[in-house]
DNA sequence: CCCAAAACTGGAAGCGCTTCCAGTCCGTTT
DNA sequence: AAACGGACTGGAAGCGCTTCCAGTTTTGGG
């Protein structure tokens, strides 16, 4: 039945005719504006409803200029990006934000060159009303181009370089200190991390809200590896941290996946969690809850930043000119430190 | 400098003008249709570059009927399924294969009444060219509705009910069937499985597969628990399973992040991976790899789902009538079993 | 050198909806 | 009863691009 020649949708102007009114009034009644009379409004609905009419968005869109939808923009140089559940959240919260209003959520992967040039494309043909951009590495085109491009842009997390007047963040700074303190209150000095790519900003202020601890603590300890955020980079990075600071009495890592990689190399390598190495993570994913042992973790509100790009990106639509957001960061105590 | 009063972006007739053609010609020149003249078309191209000249979407898509992006539609009760790397995977199949065409993606979650109401809205509007829809439960009004929209929708997954014309999917029940005929063939006869939600095909399917393995060796164990997918499902499923049948010797898990909360359950109950209970999973997640021990798994191209079913997709809008895919399983050997 | 076929051209008609603006109607105010 | 402000109306002008079609110019064969 689905087959059959597709008839035509019917128009507002048909809508019109059927109501014995003008296109205008029809179209006033449909958004429901003000001055229509309460018959012709009705008449209208009533002609909506049975002739099964349904406006359509993209004419809509070009009488209003406007796209009628935003996009989340991922950077990185792997689409296996995704795979990381952080970002799934990130979704879920714009998602339900976006509900609420008829906007629309376009994806677009900016991890191949061919992605970035879409990208590119998106943003100079305006094919969408605003852009939450997140993941970017340190001198990522991307932001210059979401700033110059002069469409509402917020980003998540700060961008390496570049200041930009719009974004939503945690306190990492402030989070990894709390982190690394936290293991120094349970007695360990001879604290070793894991940080994330220190091309990204999240990356390093991790990095720098851990040294400060030390620093304060007067403790002179110093053993780092660099990580990727993944499990599997946490591993490598964790092996290649045990081999050069085999003394080492605790470990913050920059996020939990990183961390969950740690355990189970410190597991394989005999050190018992937290007897003889304490851990620390990062996020407060689902993961640290299942890890062996439960992972102590600094939480932050993952799903809370989808939420507050678009809360962001909306108000900024809107003519708005919201202030950047900080979020604030937990510390989760289990059983790994 | 952004906040400059946005000069207007210019027009198809400003390019024209500017290159002495007509506006037909222009637009010629600019989708390389044949009819203009090597002169006129370089004389646009020129004039095109001059004026920074980016055509608009929106209008375009007016004139054509053509929306310029696909829908991939996530449904589900829980907005968290995201958290799932397996959608991750998809995704960025889908990307890769769309980043090569013009058009956008919409991701839809329809998680909650809201989203629901919105995904119909979209098929209703045609406010795009066709849809992927995946995950999709029992009944779930979506399949029907997408059927009657009229749209071209291809399935991610056979729907439980119902029968769909194009869909691409895996031969869940050869897998499954493979993993507990390997677990039978490590000598393996009190084989438990971790089904996934049985109201789904998925679920379903791979249970009858390790079903008909059973039956086939002749086994009468039999010992199941519904799980949900997630490895903390699997947790409480396995922890189950357990007590009511503490004498199993395998365990077949629906997907691998099941499996890996069994074998954590297993590992704190004391139980020896693989010497006394063997286990084995489904997806080959890149958890998989990772878990203590490396999880013999059954492997499916997750990737190749996305990018199979958005190439269906594009053929399906293109007018052909592609024949439903049912991709290929692999079993990966590693040290669980 | 003539004529039909092939290759261009561009005016004009949309695609379906929003919104400005010049009016029309009415109930009040004085 | 004349004047007035406010609530409706709907014709018409777009929004920016594609494409049909009738007409014009080139080509190429005979």
């Amino acid at each position: 039945m689905t087959e059959q020649p597709t008839r035509r949708r019917p128009t507002l102007d048909e809508v019109a005719e059927r109501a014995g009114v003008s296109r205008t009034a029809a179209s006033r009644a449909l958004n429901n504006a003000p001055n229509v009379s309460r018959d012709k409004r009705e008449a209208v609905l009533r002609a909506i409803k049975e002739l099964g009419y349904v406006p359509n968005p993209t004419a809509r869109a070009l009488a209003t200029q406007q796209a009628g939808a935003v996009a989340l923009i991922i950077s990185g140089e792997d689409p296996a990006v995704l795979a990381d559940p952080f970002y799934g959240q990130v979704i879920a919260g714009a998602s339900t934000v976006l509900e609420e209003t008829d906007l629309h959520l376009v994806l677009c992967l900016a991890t191949s060159a061919r992605g970035q040039i879409r990208v590119k494309q998106l943003l100079r043909t305006r094919a969408v009303d605003g852009v939450m951009l997140m993941s970017l590495r340190g001198d990522d085109p991307l932001t210059s181009l979401a700033l110059a491009a002069g469409v509402p842009a917020v980003f998540g997390g700060k961008p390496l370089h570049g200041q930009v007047p719009y974004y939503v963040d945690v306190d990492n700074v402030l989070g990894a200190r709390q982190a690394t303190e936290h293991l120094i209150s349970r007695g360990r000095t001879r604290i070793a991390t894991l940080t994330g790519p220190l091309d990204t900003d999240v990356g390093r202020a991790r990095r720098r809200g851990h040294l400060e601890a030390l620093t304060l603590a007067g403790l002179p300890y110093r053993a780092e590896e660099a990580g990727d955020f993944t499990e599997r980079g946490g591993m490598a990075a964790m092996e290649a941290l045990l081999a050069r600071h085999p003394d080492l009495d605790a470990v913050f890592a920059a996020n939990d996946n990183m961390a969950a990689g740690a355990l189970r190399v410190l597991g394989r390598a005999g050190r018992a969690v937290p007897a003889d190495v304490a851990v620390i993570g990062f996020d407060g994913l689902a993961v640290s809850e299942i890890t062996e042992p439960p992972l102590t973790t600094v939480h932050q509100p993952i799903r809370n930043i989808g939420r507050e790009m678009t809360r962001m990106l909306l108000a900024l639509m809107a003519g708005e000119r919201p202030s950047p957001l900080i979020l604030p960061t937990t510390l989760v105590q289990r059983d790994s430190t």
